[in-house]
DNA sequence: CTCGTTATCAACCAAATGGTTGAGGAGTAG
DNA sequence: CTACTCCTCAACCATTTGGTTGATAACGAG
């Protein structure tokens, strides 16, 4: 239960029907009734999909009716942490060309070992 | 069994274990003995792991006891689901603001109704 | 105050998840 | 061929997850 919050934001995220939901309030928030609507669960299965995206801090409210609201800055914490990884992943590649056409400049024509 | 992409992408980063096998492969590629040595759980747990990665695509391998590559593509994916929201979300809250700046032009100073 | 409406809580259930141990498959070395 | 090493498969188990229904809390309108 208390897993840190980067697992709860991608866990949050994995499930389409949340996903979603994260689409339609990225365009206007709505109240736990409206955003149940066009789903065929129940409304109690739609309240418990917002706790965890509110645990999760990705929407928020400021009281039981009021309207659901999107928190962008979650999405910061996601970028940064895909971009630190893609950057990484992408610099090693780039040596590891690097390295091959240095290889290749050594050697220009190779068939099974010269002598 | 048969999930869409991004959900198999956000749920396999969900676990930290695995977010933590994506951080090390961004390094350097290894094999699954050299990845699952760090941690306190089985080998076999971590080439569970492995495969719920490499079915979400986040991972790569030529053969059984090849290295295990990390597939930077995927973050593209999920860097592009990301920015579609965030920048739609932070649209409308400049626009909210707009509307509010504006609103407080037509009524400078405003207590109870006036007549 | 009472009545509907809106949303949550509680208990329950099936399926998925993350872990275990034990057996087996596929290379590599001798 | 045999043996060892590396990894996966299979069966099993506890916990979590996403759904259900029924009861209940909180609020607005009459």
């Amino acid at each position: 239960m208390s897993e840190d919050r980067l697992s709860r934001v991608f866990a949050a995220l994995a499930d389409p029907t949340r996903r979603d939901l994260v689409a339609r309030l990225s365009s206007a928030d709505a109240t736990v009734g409206e955003l149940a609507a066009p789903y065929d669960v129940s409304l109690q299965a739609v309240s418990k999909h917002l706790k965890v995206l509110e645990d999760a801090g990705l929407v928020s409210r400021e009281s039981r009716r009021a309207p659901v609201r999107l928190e962008a800055e979650v999405f910061d914490l996601m970028t940064k942490w895909i971009e630190r990884y893609q950057q990484q992943a992408e610099e090693r590649y780039q040596r590891l060309d690097a390295l091959l056409a240095e290889m290749q400049e050594d050697q220009p024509a190779r068939e099974e070992d010269a002598s």
